[in-house]
DNA sequence: TATGCAAATGCAAATTATTTGCAATAAGCA
DNA sequence: TGCTTATTGCAAATAATTTGCATTTGCATA
């Protein structure tokens, strides 16, 4: 079996949001828990779900990553290569942004960026152990509220 | 006239990629360098050429955008919204990657990182003066499929 | 300046990714 | 268990982008 907890939270999200546990929701967030392939794309995920339910759809595997995505239990990331490709949302790390003004740190955390790091060093034939980004910055003056 | 200067830069790197410079191709480069509204998308871009010059084509207008990416001259950026939005790509600046094993420090630049970290600061309402980001990793080592 | 040829264009039709209408099915509460 | 309604599967519809092909046009050369 696989880990089912991860793929237990994603149903317990669902759940909470009132939507219903179905056969194929089941199967589709037990793929999207599984720690393989990362990234995968509607069309990945349907080709798995498949195996285990033959009989589940396409438009199911969408439908049920929109409701997922809604509910903040997994992000949708676009690439530019036209499709969209979905991960559960994981585990928390930020980066800083200074204020150079006050010295205020503001946390904040884009997963785009981790992405685009990771991608960067894969390029270039590295694999990324961690990294630290620092935004020094000035409060905007407001033009338009 | 408007500010012609961007729009030259973009025309000699399109010359310089052995591109023939074609009225078309001049109209959506002078769009494209037009500092009104940021990031429009394909059809943006063909609504306001076709104001300058009615045959053109949007297949003409997918494929000058997809040769000015090629040449690096602008940058499209895939927004979940499904559709691909592009701007010219801008200035110089480097980040490093350095190696834990060496200590090597090998400079990249990515134009997608600069402006995703400026997408950030704005939405937290600042203004980017500079930023430090280093990434810190081991060399990949050759290996799964 | 005139000429030829490959590159670029416009049009229509093709692809690709994703969404929707609708009748049939199945969660999950009473 | 039965009922109500969310969810499903299928087929067809959209939306964004690309491609085939005949025609036009940039531009190097004569």
């Amino acid at each position: 079996m696989t880990t089912s907890t991860d793929s237990d939270h994603l149903l317990d999200l669902l759940k909470a949001s009132g939507a219903r546990i179905t056969k194929p929701r089941r199967v589709i967030v037990r793929i999207l828990a599984e720690k393989g392939d990362q990234h995968p794309d509607a069309m990945d995920i349907f080709r798995r779900a498949v195996k285990e339910d033959s009989r589940i759809s396409l438009p199911t595997v969408y439908r049920t990553l929109k409701v997922l995505e809604e509910q903040g239990a997994i992000q949708r990331h676009a690439f530019s290569d036209g499709r969209s490709r979905y991960e559960p949302a994981a585990g928390e790390h930020h980066d800083h942004l200074i204020d150079m003004e006050t010295g205020d740190v503001i946390e904040f955390h884009s997963e785009k960026i981790e992405r685009l790091q990771e991608e960067i060093a894969a390029e270039l034939g590295y694999d990324i152990v961690h990294h630290r980004l620092e935004l020094y910055g000035r409060k905007r003056k407001k033009k338009q509220s």
